[in-house]
DNA sequence: GCTAGCTGCTAATGGCCATTAGCTAATTTC
DNA sequence: GAAATTAGCTAATGGCCATTAGCAGCTAGC
C-alpha cells in the first residue's frame, strides 16, 4: 500500500501522473472562485490521483506561498502543564482551545523552550511559525515582549501587560471593577472601617489593579481611603490583626486567599471569628491556598474565558490589516461566600 | 521602533544591509560545523544588521528548506478539552508536554476539525506540518488511520490499535496482564469461583484485552476459565447479582467502574456486603464512575506514562530511516483498595 | 616565480506551493 | 468566413531558507 515509503507525492508528482501541470493541480486542491476554470474530467482525473497516491499538501509550503497557516502559537513563560501550574493554566488553555476550534484555528503549544524559557533564541524564533502567538505567563520577560512587539509579529498576551514604548496588545480580568464591588458590598453591609492587605511587594500589574478598585470604592462613596498594609511575608500576619484590632477594621479586604487563612487563624485566637467579628473578602489570588473549607467571599478569575477572548481578539487582529493594540477586560464573577457579614453591632472601641 | 510595518525583514534584507550575501546571513545564522566559516568582523555585521532590525527566521520557510520541524502534531477524534473529556485527556496531553519539553519538540494540538473530526478534508490534511503525529481517543475513524498509515506519514496511536493490512504504531497500557494479576490476586486470596462481568458488547479493544488477562489467570492456574457476562445494560444488574448469587460466586472482575458500584447497591440490598460476601476489583475503565468514595481494588491507567512513552517512541522514528511499525506497552499500577478480601468461609451453597 | 593549499565568501539550486499572465483551441458573433 | 469571445489549461514567478560547489584572493612552500 505505502508507495515511495519515506518520500510523499507532490503536486507535481500528481500533475505528472494525471497529464496535467502542477498548477492545475494546485487549482483543483484550492477550488476558489478565481479566474480559472477546470473542466469536470479534468478535475476528476487530478482528484482520482490525489486519492490514490495519498496526496497530502505540504503545509509548510502552503503558508510559505500563501501566508496564512491558521495556526496559533501559544507561548507560556512558565511551564503550561508541568504540575506546579496545571491548575493555574489549565483554564486558560481550555478556553483558547474552544474558540480556537470555532474560529477553525489550530493551537501550537511552545514547549520545547527546556529551562531559562525565551521566545528568542540565535536571533531565531519559532514562534513565527504561527499566524500570531497567545502570551501566557506571571513572570514575562518584558524584554522579549517588546522586542516581539518591535518584530510585528501579532500576539495578544493574557493578563494585564504595560511595557514601555508602543502598547501592547492583551485581555485582563478586570480586577478593578471585582474589587470595588466587593469594598462596596462591605460598606453596604454597615462596615465603616475597611482596610485592605496584600502579601509581597504590589508593584506587579494586577496587585496594583485591585488596590485601584478599593480605591475607587471609597472615592465613589465619598468616603476617605481606608488603610492598605502590605506585608513582607506570612509572619506578619500577627502585628497584622494587632492593627486591624487596633484601628478597629470591621471589615478586610485580602489580596490573597492565603492571607485570609492566615488572618482568620491569628483572629480566631484572639477571639475574633470570621465573619462575625471581620469580614474578609478575598481578591482571587489563590496563591499558596492551603484550604478549601471555608467559603471565601471574593470573586473568580475567569481564567477560561479570558483564554476565548484573547483568541477571538487574535483572529480578528490577523484577519484585519490594522495592527494597533488592542484591550479588553473580561469581568471577574463575584462569590458570595459567607465570610463577609453584617458589621458587627455594639462593638464600639 | 518597529520598521516597516505588516513585514518582518528576511535574509535578504539582511544581507543587503550588512553588504554580504543572503547565505552569508544564513551561515551565520546557523553556524554548524560546515565547511563554510566566517570571519568575526563579518560575523558581527550580520549579527548587528539581525539584532537591529529584529530578524526572525520564518519557520515555514525553514522547515521546507530543511525537512525538520521538530514540532509534534497531535491529533484527538474527540475534542480534547470540552468539557466531558476533561480529566480522561489531560494526563495524556500532560505526559506529552513534558517528554516533548525534554526532546526539544513542540505539540501542534489539532482542535480546529470543529464538530466531525476528521484527519483528511478535501484531500489535504494540516497534520503534515507537523513531522509525525501522536493520534488520540477512544472511537477511532479506522478508515482514516488506514489512509494516514498508507500515506506514509510518521504517527503513533496512544491506545491499542489493531487495523486491517500492515500494523500500525501504538502505545498501550498492558490491560491485559494487569487484569490477569487482579484475577490471581482473587485466588490468591481464596476465591474459586470468580466471574467477569462488563457492560456493552465487549468488541472494543480494550475490552478484549482485559477478558483474555482474565482467561490468562485461570489457564495460569489450570483451572476452568469462569464465566464473562455481557450485559446490555446498566437494567441488568440485578439479574446479573441473581446469577452471580446462583452460581456461588465469590470475587468478580468488573470492566467498569460504574457496573462495580451498581453490583455493590444491588448485591447490598440483597444482604451482600463487599468485600466481606463479594469480592469485586475493577479494570480501570471509569467511564460513568458516578461516586468516589469506595476505594476500589484495581489498576490505574497510567495515561500520563502513556503520553510519554508515546512522544518517545514517535520522536525515535522520526531520528531512524527504519519506519517498520513498533508497539510498547505500558505497565498499569495494581491499587490494592479495599474491595477484595479472602473468600467467606461457611459459604457452603 | 610557480604551485599548492587555505580562508572567506557567493551564486545557484531546490524544497513545495499559490497565483497570475498569457497561450491555444474551440465556440460564438455578425 | 473573419473577428471576437470564451473555456481550459500552462509557464513562470515568488515566497524564504539551507546547502553545496566553486571562485577569488591570499599565504606558504620550494
Amino acid at each position: 500500500m505505502s508507495r515511495g515509503i519515506g518520500k510523499r507525492p507532490t503536486q507535481a508528482d500528481i500533475a505528472r501522473l494525471a497529464g496535467v501541470s502542477q498548477a492545475t493541480v494546485s487549482l483543483v486542491l484550492n477550488e476558489r472562485d478565481s479566474g480559472a476554470r477546470i473542466s469536470p474530467e479534468t478535475r476528476d482525473r487530478v482528484l482520482a490521483a490525489m486519492r490514490e497516491w495519498g496526496y497530502v499538501a505540504n503545509a509548510s509550503a502552503r503558508s510559505l506561498a500563501g501566508g496564512r497557516n491558521r495556526i496559533i502559537g501559544v507561548y507560556t513563560f512558565e511551564p503550561v502543564f508541568p504540575t506546579t501550574g496545571v491548575d493555574f493554566y489549565f483554564p486558560f488553555l481550555l478556553g483558547m482551545e474552544q474558540e480556537a476550534a470555532e474560529l477553525r484555528h489550530d493551537l501550537l503549544l511552545f514547549t520545547s523552550a527546556g529551562g531559562d524559557r525565551q521566545i528568542f533564541r540565535d536571533g531565531s524564533t519559532r514562534l513565527t511559525l504561527a499566524d500570531g502567538a497567545l502570551l501566557l505567563g506571571r513572570n514575562p520577560n518584558v524584554d522579549e515582549i517588546e522586542r516581539l512587539r518591535d518584530s510585528g509579529f501579532p500576539f495578544v498576551y493574557v493578563g494585564h501587560r504595560e511595557v514601555t514604548g508602543a502598547p501592547v496588545s492583551y485581555v485582563a480580568a478586570d480586577y478593578t471593577t471585582a474589587t470595588q464591588e466587593l469594598t462596596q458590598r462591605l460598606f453596604a453591609l454597615g462596615h465603616e472601617r475597611v482596610a485592605y492587605a496584600r502579601i509581597g511587594e504590589g508593584e506587579a500589574q494586577p496587585s496594583r489593579d485591585r488596590e485601584k478598585g478599593f480605591r475607587q470604592a471609597f472615592r465613589a462613596d465619598g468616603r476617605l481611603i481606608g488603610p492598605v498594609w502590605t506585608l513582607e511575608s506570612v509572619q506578619d500576619v500577627a502585628g497584622l490583626v494587632d492593627e486591624i484590632a487596633a484601628a478597629g477594621i470591621t471589615g478586610l479586604v485580602a489580596e490573597q486567599q492565603l492571607l485570609a487563612e492566615e488572618v482568620r487563624t491569628a483572629a480566631g485566637r484572639r477571639g475574633l471569628a470570621v465573619p462575625t467579628d471581620l469580614s474578609v473578602v478575598v481578591l482571587g489570588d489563590p496563591t499558596g491556598a492551603r484550604q478549601h473549607e471555608v467559603d471565601w467571599t471574593g470573586f473568580e478569575v475567569p481564567r477560561q474565558e479570558m483564554g476565548r477572548t484573547a483568541t477571538r481578539l487574535l483572529v480578528r487582529s490577523l484577519d484585519s490589516t490594522d495592527n494597533t493594540a488592542v484591550r479588553e477586560s473580561v469581568a471577574c464573577p463575584i462569590v458570595p461566600g459567607g465570610t463577609a457579614g453584617p458589621r458587627p453591632l455594639g462593638r464600639a472601641r
